[in-house]
DNA sequence: AAAATCTTTAATCAAATGATTAAAATTTTT
DNA sequence: AAAAATTTTAATCATTTGATTAAAGATTTT
């Protein structure tokens, strides 16, 4: 199996070709909605070796979905108990780490979401976002900032700023047009409203 | 077909339970994972029926999804256009409609936002949200309040704080306690931070 | 060089799925 | 009451899908 990861300069194995192939697909479809066919002809390699490398579709999924869901999470965890930081500047960096990931990966977060929309249980024993959030030195933060409202009333308000535009590109920019700059521009639009919740 | 419509007090007719199953099981699975079986035994009834009122599950889906789309943005075109209300006020009305909507209906905006993903070409023809938005006044008003930021920002924030805590519900609220009263308290403050906003 | 192991292919399969159909039951119309 | 129309049922089907398999090819190990 060690074989198998050693890749040359400009090749890579066919295991990670079939992996690169789920991820396009899965992201973009859906685990329902694709089909394994789908995926193989992506990777441009015969349907039989999914199940050679991967055992199963859903096992090949299972490894795209635990990945997607730390990419996603990965970028909150060291923000969130920093206590070098200020709570404004978490909230900034926060925007700023989110839109730089999601404009490379537009479709991370209404991917995760769908999934687990479909399948509940898929965020179970994965994720525990809310029993991490509830002791981070953020929440903390909020509460001594702002003691008359909820805490996560102001994550939900930032991480809506941040991650809707992604959500809804289809529908707010539909045209693409503009997209990037008008998410470079709006990590200091959300830097700026995130100190003005504060202070509202 | 008008005799079918009419229905007695406690009882709706055999097409409008197919509709209500179809509603329930498309809206927590989506169309792909959703199995015409599914709808069938959630109505109640036998399969064929299905096929034999809607002609195919395609077909179906479709009267579900243009029920859904003229729900989700049926909130915005009264307010948007309406030049006897101020801009914070038009926002305000915004925030306190989608979430008295969304109480109701927590799961429209990822099941429409999914679908889109899914079948990027389920929203042609049918919502033009963009170009109505570009001729709407309250893209006016925004520019007229704040010409250095492109209105499309204030949109998208306005539409992800009050949109965002539903379709993110799973990962940020799991436990649903107090969820609706969260959402209650919330639209006082998304009026405000609007406002805050508009001046920062 | 030969054997062992890994990778790939083409063919095939069982199960699931959306749709169809003939017949029966029920309701409505005459 | 009889005929016609509508609705419902159980059975069935064609197609699709995820998975399996035997065999062949390629690579690695002895």
């Amino acid at each position: 199996m060690t074989k198998q990861k050693e890749t040359k300069a400009l090749d890579t194995t066919t295991e990670e070709k079939i992996k690169e192939a789920a991820r396009n697909v899965f992201t973009q479809k859906g685990y329902a909605a694709t089909r394994t066919r789908d995926i193989a002809e992506e990777a441009g390699i015969n349907l039989a070796l999914l199940n050679y490398y991967f055992r199963s579709k859903e096992k090949l999924f299972q490894q795209i979905m635990v990945e997607k869901l730390q990419q996603l999470f990965g970028v909150i965890i060291p923000i969130v108990n920093n206590d070098a930081l200020t709570l404004e500047k978490k909230m900034e960096l926060l925007a700023e780490n989110y839109i730089n990931l999601l404009v490379k990966n537009p479709e991370l977060p209404l991917f995760i979401l769908s999934e687990i929309r479909t399948n509940p249980d898929s965020l179970k024993n994965k994720i525990h976002i809310q029993e991490f959030l509830e002791n981070s030195s953020i929440i903390r933060q909020f509460s001594e900032k702002r003691p008359d409202v909820e805490p996560i009333h102001f994550i939900a308000s930032l991480l809506g700023m941040t991650l809707f535009p992604f959500i809804a590109k289809p529908i707010l920019f539909p045209n693409n047009t503009n997209f990037d700059a008008l998410m470079e521009e709006r990590k200091k639009l959300v830097a700026v409203w995130a100190k003005a919740m504060l202070e509202a």
